[in-house]
RNA sequence: GGGCUUAUAGCUCAGACGGUUAGAGCGCGCGCCUGAUAAGCGCGAGGUCUCUGGUUCGAUUCCAGAUAAGCCCA
């Protein structure tokens, strides 16, 4: 028995199996943490892991940007970078408490508060990490290196506590205020909702919808503009659909360029948008008397509706926002700040006031707290109000028009109150402030795909509001701002330390109220612990109470690149190596998300973008091309492919189905494609290595000759093998994962499909010596360098390679591919011509079968002569060169060179556009059609001859070159020839009786290999064969080619009468009968 | 309603600084090759390169508009 040189390849398998040995390999020798302490002195690389939630089972779009990731952090690290990865949980927010609502059959805020505030928090705590466990499962199934046991997280203390400090540092600058947003709220259960939960609740409603008329105080437009003549009668037409608001009216507002006439009415002078005439007044539009922009109509007053009670500020005037439509209503906007985001933002550029006449109850209050005119609908429910307020505009003559209005409200999704959107007080980190910079940090980040800097991002921080920070709820971050309950003196905290020096806890018990503990250094600093603890005013001598309001999760995930070190607490020198992160990756709705908060957060702390590379990661939609969500039922659990066919393939198909940045398709039979197509094949290939090795037993280090020295294909595929290197380098440092795995995909082709299956003799049977040796020594560093190549992108498969190929052979290699170096192209190993002749050659080859194909005549049968036409003296060299490869490929004795192309293929001459088209311009129309014309052959005759042609076309003469000039070939029918645009290739399908006894002789090889394979012979076993045939022609091809026959079939002995247990089967060769049987020796 | 992206074979995707025969894989049909293959090769069927207009000698490619889809925002 031959040493076992490599581990034996079974061909009993599934890779799934394969990787759950690999996973225990590399668990058991910490590879993980080798692959990060073998480069400990080497230049970071800074990875920043966006943290998921836990609280629902990761999805295969999880899978997607944990694989990207994860290639990514590989390949620096074999690039020689340290890449420290920290994994991260994103814990916070309304998720969260929504879910433990459910569980606990809680509907609104005061059930929650009874229920107990505590007890809440610590359901939120364990609904947080409810599905920990199947994230870390999948987490480590697919190979996603980051170290889970030091992950940060954002509901732990220190995590809170740099948030803390985050804030602390917006609020010494003074960007941190309290404000007004108005929100979507539910006034029965007392909260704002979230706009996921906002869509969650539309529905299809009919509502009021008025008109209402304002009557014009005083113009203030310019005499040369006012036709009018009797302004005491004129009003604005304007348009709402929730009358209920207009007691906190404030303004209207109009398009600046839109039209607007003032008409005659009834008397009455009523000024709208002129696109709106035919929907008011349908077929008899009423009289024009003056026209205006909308500009024009800018400041002129009018007489309030309602009293709104006592304000400093200017009211009652028109004013102009870009929100404005004519599609509906009358083109003149009613305005009420505290009741709509446009609203809101108008009343805050024009300085409106802010009046709000519905209590947090959702009821309608008198303004000013003045009770002296009581109106009808004071204390009733908004919608209930509005029909009160329509009958009080009636009465007195302001109501022009009253209808419904079908249109989508949201409602609550818990009770279905209708939500009103409703100006809240609320905190605001003002990001408007850093906007510029945020910008030009934008620019110094490289997004994948490039669109989206300049695209959605940008436009999104082009449009930057303030930051909407606090939320009404209890699990979150506390917003650690204090309020004096007497002076109204706010303080912001900005640690524990702090928050131990300046404050006491308040003794729960209600025995005891008024009196005080030390704030203990471990202090939870969630609600309602902290809720607990008060500070002694410093400018008076009040008590300072804890803001109640929480912060937006995102303010947590976005400090990450400070707050995952407990920085500035800790860790003071990680983050000066770890700012900003040279890469993050994650979906594309993280763009207002996490990329948003990031950016603003490093922008604001340390004037500098948060990261230098984002790839961008698109949706995932099922296998029917729909969103993939559970109601549809089409989501794919990564559990079960990973189980079934593993996480290499999983992984293959996410990098090369398609950039990761455009939306895909999910398709599990894609899954499988990768499995055969590059794995199978890859797999094959070492197979293959590893058998013939093992039974040759070459020496492929010692052995190897210089590359100079070894065959043509050697030095093809090394050449190529070279070229893939560089484009894998490139692609990756574009971050195009998706180009780096397809080259090496294809590279795999063309090793498997054209270097071993035109090596293959080479490897097996051949006399050892340069050759075989250089055969295997070739196989054997490009499949290193394979391995090496794809261990990013199949950690599994790629490590199995390596530890059999190289840890075999070198006790002191390092002990998996991925503690081992990527490759580096060597310059001197490319043959840049050679690949091209290579392609062409092929090409010849590829026409070669499909003439084949077209003969009928199967490729065992040797053919007398192959015919080429149309090629260059240059491309006759090349066919020359690599002659052999044709012999063997197409199975033909010899290859003839012809100039007469008529023979064989049809030819038509076409004017070169390219080369034509610059030169003669619209000529070239006339001059295809007079090349179309006339005789191809003729034409290719003076061509040939005089090498240039006279063309008439459209009256002129032109004299075309010969690289004018395009030949082209087609196929002509009725021979056995191929032919593309430029050449052809022909087939001599005459046999002679050699070529006859040949055939034969490959037909029965080919016969007794098989019989070889389902006796079950190993590939060394020695046989014993015999042959019994009436046909003479077999017995004299036996005869004939008696040697090449045995030393093909491992044949030692060749008997008249088979043994008793041999293995007999008669056979028909090309027609003629045989009865083979073949036994052990 | 706004922004961004996409539109190429039945499906999944390439591609072309604008050049007249637009490719691959999968799937389907037929054939071939094979003692490495969970393979491979060849042939065939399958395309108004979403539509309309513009620029151009020439547009699937560039420009504009439309339509549809996706995402984000309102």
């Amino acid at each position: 028995m031959p040493n076992i040189i490599f581990e034996e390849v079974s061909p009993q398998f599934t890779f799934a199996d394969k990787e759950k040995q690999t996973l225990e390999f590399w668990r058991d020798n910490n590879i993980f943490q080798k692959s990060m302490e073998v480069h400990k002195g080497d230049p970071p690389f800074v990875f920043l892991e966006g943290p998921p939630f836990a609280n629902a089972p990761p999805g295969v779009h999880h899978v997607l940007a944990r694989v990207m990731k994860d290639a990514v952090c590989r390949y620096k690290t074999m690039t020689g970078h340290y890449v420290h990865r920290k994994a991260g949980w994103d814990t916070h927010g309304l998720p969260v408490e929504y879910q433990v609502e459910k569980q606990l059959n809680i509907t609104n805020k005061a059930e929650l508060e009874a229920y107990g505030v505590q007890n809440f928090i610590e359901k939120c705590k364990e609904n947080v990490f409810q599905y920990e466990q199947e994230w870390r499962q999948m987490t480590e199934r697919i190979g996603f290196w980051v170290n889970l046991d030091d992950a940060y997280i954002t509901l732990s203390n220190d995590y809170i506590e740099s948030v803390w400090w985050v804030l602390r540092q917006a609020w010494d600058r003074k960007l941190l205020y309290q404000g007004h947003k108005v929100q979507p709220y539910c006034y029965r259960c007392g909260t704002t909702l979230a706009s996921h939960e906002v869509a969650l609740g539309y529905q299809e409603v009919s509502d009021p919808s008025i008109f209402v008329r304002f009557r014009v105080l005083s113009p203030l437009c310019g005499a040369d503009t006012l036709p009018l003549k009797n302004r005491e009668n004129t009003y604005l037409l304007v348009w709402t659909t929730t009358p209920w608001t207009l007691p906190s009216n404030v303004a209207v507002a109009v398009g600046e360029d839109y039209d607007y006439v003032c008409v005659e009415h009834n008397g009455q002078h009523l000024i709208l948008a002129k696109e709106c005439l035919p929907s008011l007044f349908g077929d008899e539009p009423p009289q024009i008397v003056a026209s205006y922009k909308g500009s024009a109509l800018r400041d002129w007053e009018y007489e309030p509706l309602f009293d709104i009670g006592q304000h400093p500020e200017r009211a009652h005037y028109v004013v102009t926002g870009d929100f404005v439509t004519t599609t509906e209503g009358s083109g003149l906007v009613h305005i009420a700040p505290a009741f709509g985001q446009d609203d809101y933002e108008i009343g805050k550029k024009y300085n409106l006031p802010l009046v709000q006449l519905v209590g947090a109850d959702g009821r309608l209050k008198e303004p000013g707290g003045r009770e002296k005119v009581k109106e009808s609908w004071a204390g009733e429910y908004v919608k209930a109000a509005d029909p009160k307020i329509i009958e009080n505009l009636n009465q007195r003559g302001l109501l022009f028009k009253a209808t419904e209005y079908t249109h989508q409200y949201p409602f609550c999704w818990r009770c279905d109150t209708p939500l009103l959107y409703y100006a809240r007080e609320s905190w605001f980190i003002r990001t408007t402030a850093i906007r510029e910079q945020m910008l030009q940090h934008n620019q110094q980040i490289n997004w994948y795909p490039a669109h989206i800097k300049a695209g959605r991002f940008g436009n999104w921080l082009e449009n930057n509001v303030d930051w909407g920070l606090s939320r009404e709820r209890y699990w979150g971050t506390p917003l650690p701002v204090w309020v004096c309950d007497s002076c109204g003196h706010q303080h912001c905290v900005g640690s524990v330390a702090e928050l131990q020096e300046l404050g006491k806890v308040i003794n729960p018990c209600k025995a005891a109220a008024n009196t005080y503990t030390d704030v203990p250094t471990d202090i939870e600093l969630h609600r309602p612990y902290v809720d607990d603890v008060v500070l002694a005013c410093e400018k008076c001598s009040g008590t300072m109470h804890r803001v109640l309001d929480v912060i937006d999760c995102w303010f947590d995930s976005g400090c990450a690149h400070t707050a995952q070190w407990h920085y500035p607490f800790e860790n003071r020198e990680m983050l000066e190596q770890a700012y900003p992160a040279d890469f993050i990756s994650e979906a594309i709705d993280q763009t207002r998300g996490w990329f948003y908060s990031l950016l603003a957060t490093g922008t604001l702390l340390y004037d500098k973008p948060a990261y230098k590379n984002c790839l961008c990661l698109e949706l995932i939609m099922g296998p029917d091309g729909q969103k993939m969500s559970k109601s549809r039922g089409n989501t794919v659990a990564p559990s079960t492919i990973l189980q079934e066919q593993g996480a290499d393939a999983l992984r293959w198909y996410m990098f090369t189905a398609s950039p990761p940045w455009a939306p895909r398709v999910f398709k599990p039979e894609g899954i499988d494609e990768a499995l055969k197509k590059f794995m199978g094949t890859l797999h094959n290939v070492y197979s293959f290595f590893v058998m013939y090795a093992n039974l040759e037993q070459v020496d492929v280090l010692k052995d190897a000759p210089p590359v100079a020295e070894r065959a043509i294909v050697d030095k093809w595929i090394l050449s190529r093998l070279q070229m893939l290197i560089d484009t894998v380098r490139e692609e990756m440092g574009n971050y195009h994962l998706t180009n780096a795995p397809r080259a090496i995909e294809a590279f795999v082709d063309a090793l498997s499909n054209w270097y071993v299956r035109r090596s293959r003799d080479r490897f097996w049977g051949a006399k050892a010596g340069p050759d075989k040796h250089a055969a295997y020594a070739t196989l054997y560093e490009v499949l290193v360098t394979v391995a090496k190549l794809a261990a990013p992108f199949v950690p599994f498969l790629a490590d199995e390679l390596y530890r059999n190929l190289v840890c075999s052979l070198d006790a002191n290699a390092p002990e998996s591919v991925h503690l081992a170096e990527y490759p580096v192209a060597d310059a001197a190993l490319i043959d840049e011509q050679l690949d091209t002749d290579m392609a062409f050659t092929r090409e010849v080859i590829s026409m070669g079968h499909a003439a084949r194909n077209r003969s009928g005549i199967k490729t065992r049968q040797p053919l007398a002569e192959l015919t080429l036409g149309g090629l260059s003296e240059a491309q006759q060299a090349t066919v020359t060169r690599l002659a052999a490869l044709v012999h063997d490929e197409l199975n033909v004795k010899t290859i003839v060179f012809t100039a007469d192309m008529n023979a064989f293929a049809q030819v038509t001459l076409k004017p070169n556009f390219k080369v034509l088209g610059p030169k003669y311009g619209k000529g070239v129309q006339a001059i295809a059609k007079a090349l179309a014309t006339a005789d191809a052959a003729q034409l290719k005759a003076t061509l040939d001859a005089t090498g240039s042609l006279q063309v008439e076309a459209s009256g002129e003469t032109y004299t075309l070159e010969r690289s004018d000039i395009d030949v082209q070939t087609q196929n002509r029918e009725g021979f056995f020839v191929e032919a593309d645009a430029h050449k052809f290739v022909a087939l001599a399908t005459a046999l002679t009786h050699e070529l006859t006894l040949e055939g034969l002789a490959r037909e029965l090889v080919n016969k007794i290999q098989n019989m070889r394979k389902e006796a079950g012979f190993h590939v060394s076993d020695r046989i014993q064969l015999s042959l019994n045939s009436p046909s003479s022609l077999v017995n004299e091809a036996f005869e004939a080619h008696r040697d090449y026959i045995l030393r093909e079939t491992l044949t030692t002995v060749v008997v008249e009468t088979p043994g008793e247990d041999a293995f007999s089967l008669t056979q028909n060769l090309n027609g003629e009968p045989a009865t083979l049987s073949v036994f052990n020796n």
